[in-house]
RNA sequence: CACGCUAUUUUGCU
């Protein structure tokens, strides 16, 4: 049962909704864990009348089934988020998850004072609780009001720091995020991570290359990172070089590296890659095909063929 | 007895 549990997980995280279900339809005697694990499925894959429908219909439900689809709702915005909320205020109970999946989702979706105000309900907001926070206000252009809870929450850890050294970077604030990543009092290569991506997507390469030297242990972010931003900034053979010496490549690194090559029309090349990897993603999927798209011409005709296979 | 399967915050790919 614990297997077919992470089987229904499996196929919902890669959007098979009929895997995910026929998984569960062989489940011995489904728990409330299996019930979940459908739940997400669907309410993660915007199937949310499924979703709905099977919360108040299954067999046992808990907090983190209401939890689910209360986050999915409010992830999906526009007229969702008021039924999120009119949902999460009919809980029969509500943990500290709950409470800050409803606030993340909000922030993320826009409803950034609107999460506050939730979050000001809470009794003891965790540390999670604030960290959602400064995101929220981060990713929505107000850095100002980030820093501000961020000086005012009452502990930070290393997402913390991260959080708002990524906010700083990604409001374009690149001076900043440095002097806080210096000056942070937890870090680990998701910080130093943040700025080199914020580098190398505003071109500064060489920064970004200074930071990846002096970070202590580059992980395989960090050289994905860096290998995109060559990659963009018409240095494609040292990405490739890159690619060739990263001590672990993921299906995102192969996936940067297919992208690469398309989108300098080397769709032969990005071909070739495509087939040596190990594994592929819906992305290397879209990567390739955009490829062909894009410089194919007539070739798009050839991925079909890619396709086919 | 713990731990392990489901929901929440930070960094890289279309």
């Amino acid at each position: 049962r614990l297997l077919g549990n992470l089987m229904v997980t499996a196929y919902g995280r890669c959007g098979s909704l009929d895997d995910a279900l026929d998984a569960f339809n062989r489940i011995d005697h489904p728990n409330i864990f299996s019930g979940n694990a459908l739940l997400a499925a669907f309410a993660n894959n915007g199937r949310l009348d499924v979703a709905r429908r099977m919360l108040q219909t299954m067999p046992q439900r808990d907090v983190v089934s209401w939890t689910t689809v209360v986050v999915a709702l409010a992830a999906a915005g526009g007229s969702y988020i008021d039924e999120a909320v009119a949902l999460f205020e009919a809980m029969p109970e509500r943990n500290a998850v709950a409470w800050n999946g409803l606030i993340s989702a909000l922030a993320e979706n826009g409803q950034v004072d609107q999460a506050w105000h939730i979050f000001l309900r809470m009794e003891e907001p965790d540390i999670v609780s604030w960290n959602a926070m400064v995101g929220g206000y981060a990713r929505n252009g107000r850095i100002e009001e980030a820093k501000e809870i961020f000086d005012r929450s009452p502990a930070q850890d290393v997402v913390s720091w991260n959080t708002i050294i990524q906010g700083y970077a990604q409001n374009g604030l690149l001076q900043q995020a440095k002097e806080l990543l210096d000056r942070a009092l937890a870090r680990d290569a998701a910080s130093w991570n943040a700025l080199i991506a914020a580098y190398t997507s505003s071109g500064h390469m060489e920064q970004a290359k200074e930071l990846f030297d002096q970070m202590p242990q580059p992980d395989v972010v960090s050289w994905t990172s860096l290998l995109l931003g060559y990659a963009e900034n018409g240095q494609l053979q040292l990405a490739e070089r890159l690619f060739g010496v990263m001590p672990q490549r993921d299906v995102i690194a192969w996936n940067a590296m297919i992208a690469a090559y398309a989108s300098q029309g080397k769709v032969d090349t990005a071909e070739a890659v495509f087939h040596r990897m190990p594994g592929r993603s819906l992305v290397s999927w879209n990567a390739i095909l955009s490829g062909y798209a894009l410089h194919g011409g007539d070739r798009l005709n050839q991925a079909k063929r890619v396709f086919d296979h």
